[in-house]
DNA sequence: TTCAACTTTGTAATCGTTACAAACTTGAAT
DNA sequence: ATTCAAGTTTGTAACGATTACAAAGTTGAA
């Protein structure tokens, strides 16, 4: 478990309540939040907390390499904090996205038709395990 | 050369002019177009168009699986006539997004971790190889 | 020719996000 | 401890993409 704080001073970001908080919950809960997502879930905890902040914080990590914003599916941003390559499904009842770890080294740094590819992404759509489970 | 108006016909869709136009642009140029493209590329042809007019019109086909919505990358929704399965590559430099034809099958309507899979999509990014050359 | 159903249009509303300026907080220098 | 500048947070307003809605226009079958 890494420590959040320690996390920020690496990147030579102050570590102050709302961006450990806000750190913390991407952390701990891996579930591709969106912005506002992520400001439901603290600003009981944070009463005070704004929305701006949410949207500064999300986009200070992402340009320090801490977070990667993903537009996955249907035209919304959703933030990760683990960066290790991976494929993402999403369920197509539920909503939920999953992380699958399936490493995907295909066409990572290669050339294509000439073109030079630096990042994949591979994204599946279908119904989740426990949503199969209760349809039946 | 598909006739645009068979294919509306073939849907049950009145084909009205503004349709007809919209399918034929998304048919004769591959580009991955956004609505407000669409909509700009058009109004001088059609002077009285509406942008809702696009949207909606983009709904229907989307709908009747005419056309195909896209959330590839960066937020934006784009729309592609061609539904054949293929690999999508964007551009960083010019933003250009180019089809790929690299068939793709795998985890198609396979069970990955007890989930079902029904879509999926690779999308990559990187530098297109005319921007390659440009930079040298 | 008429009329109901469908289509298009323009305006206003909504949603997610960003811009901006004021208020607040922090920590180093005094 | 006090001060102050730099950094951070906040609320409001603005923005762009999209949708809702109602009025106006078009179409085709009776």
């Amino acid at each position: 478990m890494q420590n959040i704080i320690e996390v920020l001073k690496e990147h030579n970001i102050a570590p102050s309540m709302q961006r450990v908080k806000i750190l913390e919950y991407l952390r701990d809960y891996k579930t591709h939040p969106t912005a506002d997502m992520i400001y439901q879930a603290l600003v009981n905890d944070i009463p005070t907390l704004s929305k701006t902040t949410v949207y500064n914080t999300l986009k200070t990590f992402t340009e320090n390499g801490i977070l990667v914003a993903l537009s996955l599916f249907d035209n919304e941003v959703r933030y990760e904090y683990n960066t290790d390559p991976h494929v993402h499904f999403k369920c197509m009842k539920c909503n939920k996205i999953y992380d699958l770890n399936k490493t995907f080294d295909l066409y990572k740094n290669e050339f294509i038709d000439g073109h030079k590819v630096t990042e994949h992404y591979v994204n599946l759509k279908g119904i989740c395990k426990s949503c199969l489970k209760e349809g039946k």
